[in-house]
DNA sequence: ACCATTGCTACTTACCTGTT
DNA sequence: AACAGGTAAGTAGCAATGGT
């Protein structure tokens, strides 16, 4: 009862902060803050004609290009560049000016969310890179894989789930089993691909990526094979002194 | 972050479950 | 208890290609 209150209660401060959070944001953005202007190798790049080529090709090609330009070829886009960069500066200070201290504090926490959000982005796609194996799926997952098959296209994403979300309770236990058993092997297959996935990354040097889970996991195994060989040679002890008696 | 464009990725929804 | 991440699919947003 208490700590029902008590989720209630915190869950309206949190929505109250959300909304207030909301506004802040929609005020900072009808006052839109300068934007960064292109530098000297982006004006060039502007400069050159780009049809049919794809653009990483395009990008690349004129890089070299621009590599091989003169001193004084670069010099106009330099120079455009460095105007553009120092009428940016004097309009961003502009705008720092025109904010109050709450406000400005408002842009840097935005940023600093967003900083962290890439951040995390980029640690997620890097383990994928990695090989990181996918979680194990849970009963309901499988479930859910199994039954979007056949639902029909127009069902929107919302409905399907509530829809498969309240056919999952209506099933008994033995309906579910089969569910429990795939989610089994599933746990098999994540704990094989897993094994593999750290002694890929110890070869490669990259232990800082092993799961947490995997090596407290590793550690208390290796604890009970210690405490299990401890036993084993009080055993072994105790039998040898029985026999000397 | 700025330029652009392609193709890929992650977020969104509701819900459940494994991990910490 | 709180959090993260799994299910699908449409789509919003981002990485890739460069240098400043």
């Amino acid at each position: 009862m208490f700590a029902g209150i008590t989720f209630t209660w915190e869950r309206s401060l949190l929505q109250a902060f959300r909304v207030h959070q909301h506004y802040c944001s929609a005020f900072l953005s009808s006052q839109a803050p300068p934007k960064r202007p292109s530098g000297s190798f982006l004006l060039f790049l502007k400069d050159q004609n780009s049809d049919g080529i794809p653009r990483p090709l395009f990008t690349k090609q004129n890089a070299e290009k621009w590599r091989l330009l003169s001193d004084e070829e670069k010099q106009p886009y330099i120079e455009k560049g460095s105007e553009s960069m120092k009428k940016y500066r004097e309009e961003l200070q502009a705008f720092h000016d025109t904010l109050s201290d709450f406000e400005l504090d408002q842009l840097k926490l935005e940023k600093a969310q967003k900083r962290e959000a890439r951040h995390k982005r980029k640690q997620k796609m890097l383990k994928k890179s990695l090989g990181r194996p996918k979680q194990p799926l849970s009963a309901y997952a499988c479930y859910t894989q199994s039954r979007s098959v056949n639902l029909p296209v127009s069902l929107k994403q919302v409905e399907r789930f509530k829809l498969i979300a309240a056919d999952w309770n209506k099933l008994s236990e033995s309906e579910k089993q089969e569910f429990y058993d795939k989610a089994t092997e599933d746990k098999e297959r994540y704990k094989s691909e897993l094994e593999e996935y750290v002694s890929n990354l110890r070869s490669n040097g990259r232990e800082e990526f092993i799961p947490p889970s995997y090596l407290t996991q590793l550690r208390r195994e290796e604890k009970k094979i210690k405490t299990a060989k401890r036993l084993q040679n009080l055993i072994d002890q105790n039998t040898e002194r029985l026999r000397n008696l």
